[in-house]
Formats: structure tokens, sequence, C-alpha cells
RNA sequence: GCUGUUGUAGCUCAGGGGUAGAGCACUUCCUUGGUAAGGAAGAGGUCGUGAGUUCAAUUCUCAUCAACAGCUCCA
């Protein structure tokens, strides 16, 4: 008998080679029929695998992650079967689960498939799903393994077996179909109710650009319609907050084709609001002791040489321009901190003088892959919020965790909650991607663990995603559809300092090295600007949206009155406009409310009379009569407060 | 850059080898209406661009440009 460990800390005795079916079923046979997995001792195997001695346990169902994983590499398989069947001969590369279902990459040897193939498969797929194929594990050698694959004909396997080790193979097959697979999978296919392939796109094998590209298929799978009819629906409302959308419905932004790709044009609405997130950065970082300066949109190409950028970035870049008599050659800006180096150079600088912290808006310009570019996240032309503060090595950490503090102070004021401190280290393996000595980047990468750790960031670590020249602490979010931004990122720079021979008389009266760290908490106002859009789905708080309030009169004999109101408001910079379109008021107010307009003023023989205005919240319907200043006090305490739309 | 899909009026979209349609928006007129669409009339498009096939191309073919989805990249 083994001792089998409950989440709840309770313990019961099984049979040694039980399995978590065996006790599920022990339990009740409702629970059992749920049980997508298990987790065993830390580690997720089928449901239908012996346990051969004491073990936590934990039953897997479609409420855990680990038992949805389960179900959607289970169905990747069930694809592949379904896809085997429609199209004999087709090779198969890997099909993993992802956050929101599964794909498959496959190899059709020239074969197309379309939209209508797909839901030929997911017919299929429903098809095999109804026959409770069990998935069944095999360990094999891995002779026979190559030898499988071999006579199946399937190159993209065979090399995923020569790396791997020899008495770790194992083999999954359910119904006819059988893959190489480390498992774990579900106990049979008829958990499977509800079937969604949803797109096809192209993808490199095994992720490099030199190999083929196979075709991948995404789907998602549920177990039962409504869940599925759920998340169709809510995918439809991600599709509305897309910013590109919203963007031009409220005529924040545009582009041209004749202007160029990636590089967006502001109108009026989207300007004015980037100048108020603008301003209201600017004060912060007054506030907080930055130096505002200026440069130039070009530069010297031997700026960027001197910086090591040319040599990193300088075919990512627009290409030197030149003067017209001597042929000097001048870059586009790409980044802002080589001039920031050199206004640094100005005048030589006292340890007593640091930090310095030098702040710009600057635009940069990045010749961007063609297939990168993408609404305002995405493009060629992008004003930083950029400083670089120049500091001593013992002023770094404390600069690094007021940065933070900054950052935060940004993301609080727009209710930006949901994001995750990404610490981006070098990678462990290849060195050769990054430029300075292994102590300086030791200490660098120290210093921002260390410091969000202090600050208690919600954090993750990647290696290998450090920029070249330091370790990065980025703050990346969600857009609606899912896709992850990074937006706010803090760098430490040991490089550029050396690069620049900067310079600080130290109290030994002898020459040091500052350290220097890049930062912008909203990374790119273009980017920041989209996902503040998604997120609030338009609907900007207050102190932001374009047009804060819309006078409704009812008929236009009321239009002095009107116009006596707006005066007021705009006296009291309240941004109000009129409608005085020849409409009924259910039409003004209709259109005023899907352009999200946050308050509408109704007024008419009623409000003119005793000079007071009818206050409408957008969603929320009448709010009731109010007296001209008692509505202003209430919006100017909105917009004092930076509070949220709702 | 790569793979696939798409490109018709300002916007959202239908159509299809015989040179075009809807709704919204726009203009004019009627209506002066109290909390999510009042009525009528009108104007608006070289069907992304270039070539080819054809008596005839917006429709078919090829190229090209752009957008979208994903991959790769991202100072």
């Amino acid at each position: 008998m083994i001792n089998i460990t409950f989440p709840d800390g309770a313990v019961r005795q099984y049979e040694q080679g039980v399995s978590a079916l065996d006790i599920a079923k022990s339990i009740s046979e409702g629970l059992a029929r749920k049980v997508l997995a298990a987790k065993v001792n830390g580690q997720v195997i089928d449901a239908t695998r012996p346990i051969t001695g004491d073990a936590t346990l934990q039953l897997l169902t479609w409420s855990d992650t680990d038992g949805k994983a389960t179900m959607w590499h289970s169905s990747a398989h069930l694809m592949a079967e379904a896809l085997e069947a429609l199209y004999p001969g087709v090779k198969f590369g890997i099909g993993p689960a992802i956050e929101n279902g599964f794909y498959y990459d496959i190899d059709l040897d020239g074969r197309q498939i379309s939209d209508e193939d797909l839901r030929k498969l997911e017919v299929k797929m429903a098809e095999l799903a109804k026959q409770n194929e069990v998935y069944t594990r095999r360990e094999v050698s891995k002779a026979d393994a190559e030898k499988y694959f071999t006579e199946k004909n399937d190159p993209y396997k065979l090399e995923l077996i020569r790396d791997l080790q020899d008495g770790s193979i194992t083999f999954y097959s359910q119904g006819g179909f059988t893959d190489l697979c480390r498992g774990p999978h579900i106990p049979h296919t008829g958990f499977i109710k509800a079937v969604r392939l949803l797109n096809i796109a192209g993808a490199y094998w095994r992720g490099n650009e030199k190999n083929k590209m196979l075709t991948r298929i995404y789907g998602i799978t549920f177990p039962s319609q409504k869940e599925l009819d759920e998340y169709l629906t809510l995918i439809e409302e991600a599709k509305k907050r897309d910013h590109r959308k919203l963007g031009k419905e409220l005529e924040l932004f545009a582009f041209s084709e004749k202007v160029g790709l990636g590089l967006p044009l502001w109108l009026p609405k989207g300007a004015m609001l980037r100048e108020r997130l603008q301003a209201f950065l600017q004060k912060a970082q007054i506030e907080s002791g930055y130096l505002p300066v200026v440069t130039p949109h070009i530069g010297s190409k031997s700026l960027y040489v001197t910086s090591g950028h040319y040599e990193k970035y300088g075919k990512d870049s627009f290409q030197p321009i030149r003067t017209p008599e001597e042929g000097e050659e001048f870059m586009l800006k790409p980044m802002n901190c080589p001039h920031h180096c050199e206004i640094y150079k100005t005048s030589p600088k006292s340890y007593k003088d640091l930090p310095v912290r030098f702040a710009e808006f600057g635009t940069v310009y990045r010749y961007e892959q063609h297939g990168e570019l993408h609404g305002l996240t995405r493009v060629r032309g992008f004003t930083q919020d950029d400083a670089h503060l120049f500091c001593r090595p013992d002023q770094v950490k404390e600069e690094f965790c007021k940065v933070i503090d900054l950052v935060l102070y940004v993301f609080n004021s727009l209710s930006f909650t949901d994001f995750t401190a990404q610490i981006s280290l070098r990678d462990k393996e290849d060195r050769s991607k990054y430029i300075g000595s292994d102590e300086n980047w030791n200490l660098a990468e120290q210093a921002i663990i260390e410091s969000a750790a202090e600050k208690g960031l919600r954090t993750v670590v990647e290696y290998g995603e450090a920029a070249f020249y330091g370790p990065k602490l980025d703050f990346m979010v969600k857009d609606a559809l899912g896709r992850k931004w990074q937006l706010g990122t803090i760098q430490v720079d040991y490089n550029l300092p050396e690069r620049f021979e900067l310079e600080y008389i130290g109290a030994d009266n002898k020459p040091h090295r500052p350290v220097m760290i890049h930062r912008a908490p909203f990374g790119s106002l273009e980017r920041f600007i989209a996902v503040l859009i998604e997120h609030c789905a338009g609907k900007f708080p207050l102190w932001l949206t374009p047009t804060q309030v819309k006078i409704l009169p009812i008929s236009d004999k009321f239009l002095p009155y009107t116009e006596k109101v707006a005066e007021l408001l705009k006296n009291a910079e309240i941004r109000a406009e009129i409608d005085d379109r020849n409409e009924k008021i259910g039409k003004k107010i209709r259109e005023a409310e899907l352009a999200k307009i946050p308050y509408m003023l109704v007024v008419g023989e009623k409000e003119a009379a005793d000079g007071k205005v009818a206050v409408r919240r957008q969603a929320k319907g009448d709010l009731g009569t109010m007296d001209i200043s008692e509505f202003i006090k209430v919006v100017q305490d909105e917009v004092i407060n930076r509070k949220p739309f709702e």
C-alpha cells in the first residue's frame, strides 16, 4: 500500500500502481468523469499512469490551468489525426498547447489549406472525438522511434528524436495516430466536445528563419459548446477594443501610404491627448529633479559609430543622408542617448553634481521590418519619453529604485495594474551578443534584481532578452487580443559612458566613469497610447479625454443659452462642444454615447429658465439637473483626482 | 524579411466577364422634437496599381503596392 496526500492535507492509502483516475473513481464517479490529468509530486502526468510510491496528488480538471493545457495538447494530437485522415502523407513538426488553445506545425508538401478546409477538419475532429479514442503511452527505444518515423517519412520528427536521449522517448497513440510525445494527455478524446480552428499562419521550423516555413494551424477546444461560444464572444468583444479600430473611430490618429509606412499622423484629438500625457509626465519628472533637454532629429553617423549602434543596428536604421556639398553622412536618430552623452560632456562634472538627469520627449526613427508594423504599437517613427541618468556607481541602485517609483506612479495614475516586470538578462549560452565587461554586467544585473525585489514587483526573469549593452527591467502589458508589449523600460548601461569617455571628478580629485541609466516610463507615446486605448476601450479618464462634455440643446430655440453654458465651461477650462445640428435629442444622445463622451448636458426650456443643466453620464444615464457651477465642480474634481472613467 | 488571407463610396460591407449596390456619414428641404436612430430628395466610386487573356475585365491570370493573422526581428 502507498500513501497518497491530497491538496487539503488528507492522506489515504491505496494499492501500489493505482492510477489517479482510479483514485478519482474511489472518491466519486462524477469527479472521475472530469479528471483530465494529475499532478503527482508536482509533476503533471496522465491520469491513467500507475503511481508506484507515496505521493502528493492533485487531480486536474478543466478548472486547472494544467488541466486545460493537457486537453489542448491532446487536441493538437486529435487535429493531427484528422489531418492525417484528410491529407495523407502530411508531415508534422511540433504541436504544443499554448495560453489559449494549441497549434500544430505541419508540412503539406506544397498543398494549400484554406478556411473552408478548417471547417472540414473541425467536423472530422468532432467525429473522431465522439469515438472516445483512448490516448495510450508507450516507451520506445531511440532505434525503434527512428525506424517508425523513417518509415512514415517524417523528417521533422526524426530531427527531434536525434536530440533526445535513448530511454527517455515516449510515443502516444489515439485511434490510428501515433506521435512522438512527452505527454501527458487526457484519458480519451471524448472530453473534447467543441472544436474551433482559428487561423492558419506560417511559422519557421524550430523558429529559425533560415529553416523551411511550415503551415501552422491554431485551434482551441472546450468541454462544452457553451464554453466555446462564450470564448468566441469574448474574442469579438476584444476586437472592438483594438486601438487601430478605436483610433479611427475616435479620430485620434491615421496612417497614409503617401506619408509612409509606420509613420503615424496624429489628428487634433489624438495630438491633444498625447500632449496632456506628456505634460503630466513632464511635471512629475521636473519635480523629481530631471532637466529637460532638446536634441535634433538627425545626428552625424560618427555619433552612432562611437556609440556602437551603427555596427549593431546600422542595417535596421534609415540609411545615412549626405550633405550635398561635403558628402558628410547623417542618420535619422534611432535613439537619443548618444546626443545626451554629448550634452553631459559640455561641462566638467564633479561627483557632487551627480546624478544628472537629462529628459527629452525625443522622436526617433527606426527601420522596422515591413511585416512587423502594427498600428501604433510598432512604428517607424515614434517619440520616447526618454531620459538618461548619469550617476556614480554607488548611486545606481537608489536611482534605479526612484525610477521604478516614477513608473509605478505613471501606471497607477492610469489604473494600469495588470503588468509584469520582466528582468531581461544576458543569454546564458551566448555571450558574444553583448559588449562590456563581465564585472559590469554582473553589477548591473544585481542592481536590477535587488531593486525589483525591494519594490515588491511581480517579476519574471528572461535570459537572452537584455539589450546588447546592458540588462533591462521592462514593464510588459498585454493588449486587447492578448499580445504582449513592452511599455516602460529601465536599463543600466556601463558601455556608453566608456565609449563616449564620460567622466566626473571624484572626491579623490581623480577622473571616474559615471554609470548611465536609460529609462522611459511610457516607453513610447505611440505604443503607450495604443495600449491605453485598448485598456480603457476608448473611454479615457476625464483628465485625458478629448471632449469632456457635449452640450445638447433640445432645439435651436435654446442655442443662445447653450452658448452661454459653453462659455462658462470654457472659462473653467473644461473641454466642451455643442451639438447644434437640427436633430432630435434622442439622436444627439445616441451619437454622444457612441462617441464615448463622458458627460452630456441636455438643455431646453426648463434649464434655460432655471439657469441649470440636465446632466447625463455616458453608459450610466440621466444624473438629474444641476446648477452650472455645481457641474463644473464635479468635472474639476474628477479631473484633479485623475479618476478613471467609471 | 517569410507564409497565408484580403483590397469595391468618407466608414462598415454585398456583388460579379457586358464599365456598379446597401446601411451609416455628407448636402438641401420639411420637421422644433425632452434622455440611444423623425421624414424626403440629392451628391459621391477609373472596383489598390500595372500588365496579360478576351469582341469586352472591376470580375479571370501574372506582377506590384498596402492592410490583416502568424513567424523571425526589436537599440
